[in-house]
DNA sequence: TGTACATCAGTGAACGCGCGTTCACTGATGTAC
DNA sequence: TGTACATCAGTGAACGCGCGTTCACTGATGTAC
């Protein structure tokens, strides 16, 4: 054989680490085949010799995504409690970095206004994002869905407006609401150990 | 003359007034001349008689948006007192009625995502736009950045979410959580009157 | 009163371009005999 | 050891389609004289 017997499974997966990027970056519809195709090395003829449509090859990205997104939690919360991990994730996720960092942030920030219309199984992946992040933020609070959703809402507005001073008022803003919420949680309704 | 003197500025509005639909309902990519005009029952050729180009077209299309919201706003939260009128609308913003009908909802909560990628006049529209919905808030409450950024993130995501069961619990829990961040600072934070 | 001309919102064919998708082909290697 | 053939990741031209944009034209009306 021409190539080692990995050597398919790897291009693919450089492939996929591209468009992770650009999915978060310019949104499924900005995703281009050849595009990714060209920043592979490759042309674009190929892609469909590693994925079956341009739809299939989105919901894969998105799954690459959520995946490097998962483990990225995990390496910030390492070895901390429930609590802290919380804590230092919030920072980590409201923050100017991650705002000014799309393309490898998180999903649900990146794309949410754009999935209603999406294709139904890139919707599912989505979904399970979604679940996975809440799950993981119940760990430490039981107001997980609501600190989720002001956490993505925080996030979107702050890339979303153009002005810089009124970008970092708002994301300061929440991050201090958040925290205070997470604050009050802990010692009223919270009498764990 | 053919036409009455209003003709020609009553096309104008009638198609914007679809577009406003449209840009909430497709995004501002989605949005299609042809369409458009179509469903005015005009021929695309005559668009440009109109607008000087589909990229002004949106920008205009997302003044028209912000002008129908500030007055949705206006009509719910006349005659109530600030605090009255900041409950009542977060009924209802932060509700299953805004959720499923995108259309005629926030253009924060419906484009939020898609932003970064516009051209800088729509993203100054938008700019105005929120900063305007911030200041309605901050009438009754001084933690106004942060809760814009929670309800337009708590209805962008349980409409990212396909799941209507997470969806809506999604909804619910930020809906809940916001009341008592009001409820919280009205006690604590303000001893106005 | 009648005729020629100007006006102008809207028409519809056409253009260029980008994009997803297809497909015959390439060329390096392994295998059969 | 050598020759013919199979394999298969990747190539690049081509296709169809949708979309924004342009433009010569239409046709109803008002105006000039």
């Amino acid at each position: 054989m021409r190539y080692a017997k990995t050597h398919k499974q790897e291009t693919r997966d450089r492939v996929l680490k591209i468009a992770a990027r650009a999915l978060r970056e310019k949104g499924p519809e900005g995703v281009g085949v050849a595009d990714v195709m060209r920043e592979a090395g490759l042309t674009h003829g190929g892609f469909y010799a590693h994925f079956a449509s341009k739809d299939a090859f989105l919901t894969e990205s998105l799954k690459e995504v959520l995946a490097q997104f998962a483990e990225r939690r995990r390496q910030l919360t390492e070895g901390l409690t429930p609590r802290q991990a919380l804590n230092a994730y919030i920072d980590h996720y409201v923050s100017e970095g991650h705002r000014d960092h799309a393309a490898v942030g998180c999903p649900l920030a990146a794309l949410n206004s754009e999935l209603p219309r999406q294709a139904k199984k890139f919707r599912a992946a989505f979904d399970e994002g979604a679940r996975q992040l809440a799950a993981c933020i119940d760990k430490a609070d039981e107001a997980a869905a609501s600190m989720l959703s002001a956490m993505v809402g925080a996030v979107a507005l702050s890339r979303a407006v153009s002005d810089r001073t009124l970008s970092d008022e708002l994301l300061n803003a929440a991050r201090a609401g958040i925290k205070a919420k997470l604050g009050l949680t802990e010692t009223e309704n919270r009498p764990r150990t």
